[in-house]
DNA sequence: CGCGCGATTGATTCGGCTCAATAACTGTGG
DNA sequence: CCACAGTTATTGAGCCGAATCAATCGCGCG
């Protein structure tokens, strides 16, 4: 990790796009905000903040890619989420006045500004519809584990590994030759549905060999999509 | 489910224990609340209210035990949190403009007030203690979400078990005699760490045979604590 | 060009599920 | 207050998904 040149926020396309947390502030205050922010760069797998400490502030993601994840007793992780550019990651502890419980590494370069937490407490204290945007994300987020709670217990491997894919392809999307636009390691995608990596490459070769998808080293190409959903047996 | 005499939250116990999220709101707001509101009674085995449907106000519990789960597409129902007298339910939905994600059941005869929507904006609008407690609230389940997904994931059914019991026990207290203040079908329990019925059942009968706990009926006394923690084999 | 980690494949084991049969309990109506 | 019906709990047998352990492969990097 080091410092990098000061991105603005005023001026920040993320922001711009309208899905930000930020997106109800007005320039001036984002000004502001920019002021108080340091701007950071990571390497791919260096770690942004550990389980278990103080949170200083929030980070919000200009460009990379970033696992949020829990060690188990075992040393095996866990990723609850995955996030990119645009995201803001870090407010439940400090929301919830907690220490962290999850830790945050990058899995590819990336640079990711840190907003203190002085700023946040002010910026929903001052602005409504951002403290109003603020509940709603962690509400959906809420609704989201929830739901990766009752696939966990019910759910098979095979199950989960198809409606993982199915939901890297809406969160990251994919390239005109349909490849999902995020690599994660074998063992990544293991640690995130809940299973060894043995299993992970047992079912991603049988989903090859049935023409489902792709292998094109860690580059994961969709070829029959309802397929995948077929597998996935998704309930909604 | 059925109307019952009006309780007045501004002589609610529940209320003035410290803990709950309408603590912040002081008597005279509370009288106007406690107006909008109404009081309803619903057997064991009752629903309050479904998946899919939209959401329409709060339930506040006044006395009796709610069990909030979401059916799986097997049919088989994940237990995601269990409420008791002086919490809240169904604000999840609301804040995040949802339809209901999980459905509520009661496990006791209870009395529950359920409060409109626009009495929660409100009071969210008007008293941004009440928010940050909100706010507090759903951080704090979204931290305790995704330890559960860890457990899910990682733990053996024997470890949840044991782990499920201890929770109980914080949650609801034991009597003099070490029996956890709440009695759930062996389903429930199966239902709530995953696994199925049969399962519980046996390690149930292991945990009594080791001398860790005792069942009388559905009542389970806990006998060795310490046991039981080296069991769960919890981290922090 | 060789080293080392990530990926792959095979063999074996085992935790936990399903199916099935029986026992104990709960509530309900006569 | 008791008998019956319908749950809920218990126990056993057998099976299977997924983990573990072990060995090899191969790509990426210095």
């Amino acid at each position: 990790m080091k410092k990098t040149p000061h991105l603005e926020c005023s001026n920040c396309p993320n922001i711009k796009k309208g899905n930000s947390l930020f997106n109800p502030i007005e320039n001036k205050k984002l000004k502001e905000v920019s002021d108080t922010k340091k701007c950071l760069f990571f390497k791919k797998g260096e770690t942004v903040f550990y389980e278990g400490n103080m949170p200083t502030g929030i980070y919000c993601v200009f460009s990379g890619k970033i696992k949020l994840y829990r060690t188990g007793s075992e040393g095996k992780n866990q990723i609850i989420k995955i996030f990119q550019k645009g995201d803001v990651i870090g407010y439940r502890s400090i929301l919830s006045d907690q220490r962290h419980i999850l830790s945050a590494s990058t899995i590819e370069d990336s640079f990711i500004c840190f907003i203190p937490k002085e700023t946040l407490y002010d910026l929903i204290k001052t602005n409504s519809n951002f403290s109003m945007g603020i509940i709603k994300k962690i509400s959906c987020e809420l609704g989201i584990t929830s739901k990766i709670i009752t696939n966990m217990a019910q759910k098979s491997v095979r199950e989960r590994l198809a409606e993982l894919l199915l939901i890297l392809k809406t969160q990251f999307g994919i390239t005109q030759d349909n490849i999902i636009r995020v690599h994660l390691s074998r063992e990544e995608i293991a640690d995130t549905i809940g299973c060894s990596t043995e299993t992970t490459i047992r079912l991603l070769s049988e989903f090859k060999k049935d023409k489902t998808i792709d292998l094109i080293g860690k580059k994961i190409k969709i070829i029959d999509l309802n397929n995948l959903f077929q597998i996935a047996n998704i309930s909604e």
